[in-house]
DNA sequence: TCTGAAAGCGCCTGCAT
DNA sequence: ATGCAGGCGCTTTCAGA
């Protein structure tokens, strides 16, 4: 079920729809030259397939009066599996954290942050973060400009 | 321009096409008690205000062949205005690249890379980020697991 | 601002190629 | 695998409250 061969014209297709997500289906079909069943077809067996997992709007920050993002590095006080089980509870409660991964490094783990502002910041590092997940050391880092800005997975050859 | 205040209908109708950006306006209309009419008027204010900024399929890095992804903190050697300028244009060309911000604190830049393996990553990191845009130092963390995947921008107050 | 109705358009199935 | 045709559902606009 891994990857059933995407030519070219599915590369071309996961492109249109990385970039306009809600293009109807008549419109996407021209775009890659293909007639509206055939295309229909093939995005769905996308679909089905996993390769697209689904689509959603995308939400400018700013506008919602979310302005400052930041990087936060954090490393646990301890390492067993059930401490490792609670942070990624509470990580995922945690709407002002919206990604977070488990890094190779000095550092365990890297969390995405998006928050009003510096209060708001504060307040989420004193009474969550550092205060409920067994956390040790933190080093925070704040976005000062987005030099590019998440726009899709890369597409091979093309 | 920046924030004609957003009723809790509007907040939920973000919230639904966060999580399913493809639903019929129909089907939407029925999850947050609106007439198919009038939840399109919102809708289309939501994409006129630039609140909703697109629409984006997400796609499965795994099913296309990436397998790795990591961040890399990079440094520049030099931070006049046109060393930044050319580094931001080498940035944006390159595909592995998916984001990239400026950053407060010891380094200079954060780069969120994926790639298909280790190899990939160790062409890219020789061939293209220490060979032609003046960075000074990097530093890699590769992503063990994702504990918490992006879903979205939170929405105040629910 | 909302609802409701009417008209147009796009989706999507089935069948032929 | 693609293209074509028809029924159906949805989108979208316009009145009226």
């Amino acid at each position: 079920m891994p990857n059933p061969t995407l030519d070219r014209t599915d590369l071309l297709l996961l492109a249109e729809l990385q970039r306009a997500g809600r293009q109807t289906n008549a419109e996407l079909a021209e775009r890659v030259n293909l007639s509206p069943s055939a295309c229909l077809r093939r995005v769905q067996r996308l679909e089905r397939d996993g390769v697209i997992a689904g689509y959603r709007a995308v939400v400018d920050p700013e506008r919602l009066g979310l302005g400052l993002q930041a990087f936060v590095r954090v490393q646990l006080s301890r390492h067993d599996p059930s401490a490792i089980e609670v942070f990624g509870e509470f990580v995922n409660q945690w709407d002002e954290v919206v990604a977070c991964h488990a890094l190779t490094g000095d550092m365990d783990y890297l969390l995405q942050v998006v928050v009003r502002d510096l209060e708001h910041f504060s307040r989420f590092l004193l009474d969550h973060l550092l205060n409920q997940a067994g956390v040790d050391d933190v080093n925070s880092s704040f976005v000062l400009r987005t030099v590019k800005a998440f726009r899709g997975m890369p597409l091979p050859g093309r």
